[in-house]
DNA sequence: GCCACCGGTGGC
DNA sequence: GCCACCGGTGGC
């Protein structure tokens, strides 16, 4: 039920890197490789390589990588997935293929190139994607054809927002999927051709005001989005406590038993809990003593300094 | 010292 | 619940 049937694109990524070779993320360990694994299509424009599509024999974990996401109409039959999570604690997943699904037969197509799939991906809503449209690089793929990927629990699919304008040139657009359990599935950057990495709106705005020269050639805004996909897996991020109610409602015992274990796998000690309190409920009172004052001082002003839509950036202008 | 990654909050 | 943002910091 969720959104499925529309047609738009996702990703699969799959945190075992024993998959191939041109990923080669990192093999092992470092969780910082999988960026090369974003930078084989930096170097650009080798459309030659490409595909990245994880071997399901090497696998020794399953981790289910994230990979693009598409749209999948079928329904999310999750149950398959292996459990990815207790065992290997920290092998970031990384964008293992990029498919995006036949607006006319719903099949998923595979994408060669990271660049081609945000190319599609920009204009998925007005222009929806067909079998055809693959031909550009398999000539004579059709309907009939089997689809070239399903999701089975093999790997870990998100569903990506359609729409997402394409870089500027010479800009990069990462995606790093976080690892199971986190607070939030993943992290959008851009890198600038100077190598600065910036991670919001603001900061983007900010690094085109300290370089004029970006906007005289042409870069804007509206080619910057943040917006990340979404794991097919529920539980794949680690939900939020439901705010201040935790502390307020002390007393209400959290039950082991309504507790998602999934949610509390992580191995942090949730002080708050403990501290905030001995016996007696206190009030609802944010208690600054237990708390790490992690208050962020709100200096961010007013929020319409760019205008532009994330969801519908196309401007076409 | 740097920075990729993670945590977590404020705001809707 | 989701999203945007950004502080903190472990690991290099």
């Amino acid at each position: 039920m969720t959104e499925n049937n529309f047609h738009d694109s996702s990703f699969l990524s799959q945190g075992d890197n024993t998959s191939q070779d041109f990923i080669d993320v990192s093999s092992s360990s470092s969780s910082s490789d999988d960026e090369s694994s974003e930078d084989e299509n930096n170097q650009s424009g080798d459309a030659s390589k490409q595909l990245v599509l994880y071997d399901p024999a090497a696998n020794g974990t399953l981790v289910p990588a994230p990979e693009p996401a598409t749209p999948f109409q079928q329904h999310p039959r999750r149950q398959g997935f292996p459990i990815s999570n207790q065992q290997s604690p920290r092998v970031l997943p990384s964008v293992g293929a990029f498919t995006v699904q036949c607006a006319n037969c719903f099949k998923w197509r595979l994408i060669p190139t990271k660049e081609k799939y945000e190319e599609i991906r920009e204009h998925i809503l007005e222009q929806p994607f067909y079998c055809e449209t693959a031909r550009e690089w398999r000539p004579d793929i059709s309907c009939d054809d089997p689809a070239d990927i399903s999701q089975d629990g093999s790997r870990l699919w998100a569903i990506d927002k359609p729409n997402i304008a394409q870089p500027p040139p010479g800009w990069q657009r990462l995606l790093r999927i976080r690892g199971e359990g986190s607070t939030k599935f993943a992290d959008v950057y851009y890198v600038a051709p100077s190598g600065k990495r910036l991670r919001s709106m603001v900061e983007v705005q900010k690094y085109l005001l300290e370089h004029p020269e970006y906007v005289s050639n042409g870069v804007t805004m509206s080619q910057f989005s943040f917006q990340i996909p979404k794991p097919l897996q529920e539980n794949y991020v680690r939900k939020r406590p439901a705010r201040l109610l935790a502390s307020c409602n002390g007393n209400e015992r959290l039950e082991p038993d309504l507790v998602r274990p999934l949610a509390w796998a992580g191995p942090d000690e949730s002080p708050d809990l403990q501290l905030g309190m001995p016996r007696l409920p206190p009030p609802c009172v944010p208690d600054p003593i237990n708390r790490p004052a992690k208050k962020r001082a709100k200096k961010s002003p007013p929020k319409e300094m760019y205008s532009s839509d994330p969801r519908a950036s196309i401007d076409s202008s």
